[in-house]
DNA sequence: TTTCTAACA
DNA sequence: TGTTAGTA
């Protein structure tokens, strides 16, 4: 009764070109472009030099990040900094969550997250719901079918 | 139309 | 960083 979230979203085929990524993230291409020279960030190898960048979705991720640190009054160099350890504090999570997720399911109408055995003995099971923005837990038996 | 580099403001 | 020039 359990079911995988389907893997049909493949992240690195979401591409922008300079001018879709500027005006997504509100950082202008000469920005973007500066940054680049800096080392900050980086775009897809281009085969040659005076080709149009591409960028994939992870360095969308990583200006939208740099740029909300700037408006928040940092510094680039500072911004960049910080950027990279949410980015990694990010990578974890996503792999935490990745690795707990265990499929959705609905009990009297509820919608519950299995989020795994909660014992090393497998008898109990951990449920996450999420309701008014609210993160709530219970353990239950793992045969309650 | 968009992007590129280079250069000046 | 913004802008502009002259291209591809």
């Amino acid at each position: 009764m359990k079911y995988q979230i389907p893997n049909i979203v493949d992240f690195d085929k979401f591409v922008f070109r300079i001018g879709e990524l500027s005006r997504m993230t509100g950082v202008s291409s000469r920005q973007l472009r500066y940054w680049e020279q800096r080392d900050y960030i980086s775009a897809i190898t281009r085969d040659d030099q005076n080709k149009a960048r591409v960028y994939d979705f992870y360095t969308f991720l990583q200006v939208s990040i740099i740029k909300k640190l700037l408006d928040e009054g940092y510094r680039l160099p500072a911004a960049v900094e910080k950027m990279s350890s949410i980015e990694k504090e990010l990578s974890l999570s996503r792999k935490f969550f990745h690795a707990a997720f265990n499929g959705v399911e609905v009990v009297d109408g509820q919608v519950f997250l299995n989020l795994g055995y909660f014992d090393k003995a497998k008898t109990q099971i951990l449920y996450g719901q999420y309701e008014n923005g609210q993160a709530s837990y219970e353990v239950r038996p793992a045969n309650d079918d």
